[in-house]
DNA sequence: CGGGCCACTGTTAGCGTTAACATCCCGGCG
DNA sequence: CGCCGGGATGTTAACGCTAACAGTGGCCCG
């Protein structure tokens, strides 16, 4: 019988002695390092091979300071957006030799951000990328004092700060333009929360378009992102529609809120794109299975994670990057037609 | 002019100056030991507090040889079900002190899965929970050899593996009994993909709730969880309703087909829940705003996050767990109707 | 032919923490 | 009144790694 004692992990050391190598040059082999021998490197990493070491990271990060890994903190990832974010970012980290440590909020309040950094900060993360959509969050952030690098990710806010996300309102005007071009006098909006950086963003994308192209900037409607939310505005609108209005074109903030808006109209037999073009935002794996498919934007997030991972590494090396915003791009389906011919309607 | 050194991040030995002890009383004072006198406590946490210390978790990991910290590796988190589990399992894991670190799988082969928990063990985790909902992934996974606990979030797999997961049977059954409660003498289910085992769990329910019921059993129809399949399936599936065959009632194995299926159906003049009723799976936050407002099952992802870090948590203890599935529940809303009364149709 | 440089390798000293052991002092009890 | 036990504290030694420095040859060049 053996004495079968705790099989403790094996360290540099026994890859040393097996090799006949000092620990030293097993580290230097490890961590690529020039002026080791051919013959001597080949020996060590068969070493390894034969072994299956692993290094420590817990020892390599207790000496270096760093642990390669990135935090990670985001709300509400039960939305498109946030949760394609996530994904992108993961990718990018690991491609970049980061793994990612991830806290989801329960609340965004500021309390709870300033928590999930310093959470973060205290595991030893080297940089912290957040994403906070809404102002609370987004206010704390600009408040956290931290000992590493802070970017924040598809959420506006003050200038100064390194911020990298998609152009929203570049895709708020996209999807104007798109109405506008289709004929429609103009369009009405449907907005995100108000506290949230994106909506608003959204909000001047489509009034800057409507403004430009001399159009009527209508009252915005107020939605929430809820599905509920576009139903209930759908429904008022409906109304208007009934009563006479020249409502033709809805531009909604995202695609949750049209499928909302959708049914609310499809309730009242007005149907897209015959009595209503409708353009959303996300572009949802679901949009084009809508009645009709959707017409929206879609945000690259790959390309979003690919960035912010880029400019927090290079805060880590002490350069300071302002990434361009990524731009979005207009996907036309079905949900958008041309103005329907001028009645002079009055019921 | 002050030499200006790097700002050396404090050590336990800092905290002890201050507070006039040792760095062991330190230790003691952080780690909540006993046979610490109140006054000593008190003035340590004072020092704490007053130096802003936070003690370093590398030179902890090293030592202790735990990271507090779980690894997770998912799939397809663009959907629903995958997303909310991250979310659910992060809660339970921030709960119990514990870490996450994400990595999302590009693609669900056996050998993306190997390397996801190799590197995940490699960066230290404790314990790696996995989410594999497709055989590929499920199948590599039983045959990975960790240092670490592994258990097997919501994806079934060999028995003797640690797994927790949703009870897909019961959910399936709840869904098919509806139907049948409803008056409806059979029920048709579209599947999802054939190479998950959620999905074929769902069939397994779905077939013997109908036949426990004695009502036949038609052929189940393909899908693959996207809308689009679920958009195929209803227009074959409509064509034959025109056609005269008696099919009144679908269960689908999520909210995504069904709707792509009541597209279909729409854009064939058929609707639900007259013409047909329609149950979908998952509860996505967009399915009571659907035309009409989706029937479907609920699955409990907060409930399941607990159990999965229980259960990997004692297994950390050496005990071994075996959780119960957790149960799904029916969420019924205006998809599902009486079946109509039988005309002996004929085109 | 000798000095010096360079490629290669080894030795030593931490990094900040916890565990194990040593020490001190006080009170109670024989 | 001295000894013993135990609570409170300090001291020392790892944990596994990298960085800095110290050797050791061989080869080139003067």
């Amino acid at each position: 019988m053996q004495p079968d004692t705790a099989p403790r992990a094996l360290a540099m050391s026994d890859v040393a002695a097996r090799a006949g190598v000092s620990h030293q040059t097993v580290s230097r082999v490890v961590n690529g390092h020039p002026n080791v021998a051919p013959a001597t490197r080949e020996r060590v990493e068969e070493a390894i091979r034969e072994l299956g070491y692993r290094p420590n990271t817990a020892a390599r990060a207790l000496v270096t300071g760093s642990t390669r890994t990135l935090g990670f903190v985001t709300v509400s990832i039960n939305q498109y957006g946030p949760a394609q974010t996530l994904v992108g970012l993961e990718q990018a980290a690991r491609a970049a030799g980061y793994s990612l440590s991830v806290t989801v909020l329960d609340e965004a309040t500021a309390d709870e951000v300033r928590q999930a950094v310093d959470r973060l900060v205290g595991q030893g993360v080297d940089a912290v990328l957040a994403q906070a959509t809404y102002d609370a969050a987004a206010e704390a952030l600009h408040h956290v004092r931290t000992t590493v690098p802070l970017v924040t990710v598809q959420s506006g806010g003050a200038v100064e700060d390194p911020a990298v996300g998609v152009d929203q309102i570049a895709g708020a005007r996209l999807a104007t333009r798109h109405l506008l071009d289709l004929g429609h006098r103009t369009v009405h909006h449907v907005t995100g929360p108000p506290d949230s950086k994106e909506a608003r963003d959204r909000v001047i994308g489509w009034q800057a378009e409507l403004r430009e192209a001399g159009a009527p900037v209508p009252q915005h409607l107020a939605g929430d992102w809820t599905p509920a939310s576009g139903y209930a505005v759908g429904r008022d609108l409906a109304a208007r529609v009934r009563g006479g209005e020249e409502i033709t074109a809805v531009f909604l903030a995202n695609d949750q809120m049209a499928l909302g808006l959708l049914a609310a109209f499809h309730e009242e037999g007005l149907d897209a794109p015959r009595d209503i073009s409708v353009v959303g935002f996300d572009d949802l794996p679901e949009a084009p299975f809508f009645t009709p498919p959707l017409t929206t934007v879609r945000q690259d997030f790959a390309e979003l994670g690919r960035r912010a991972v880029e400019t927090v590494l290079a805060r880590l090396r002490g350069q300071e990057l302002h990434p361009e915003p990524v731009p979005p791009a207009l996907l036309v389906r079905s949900s958008t037609g041309l103005a329907p011919v001028r009645t002079g309607a009055r019921a």
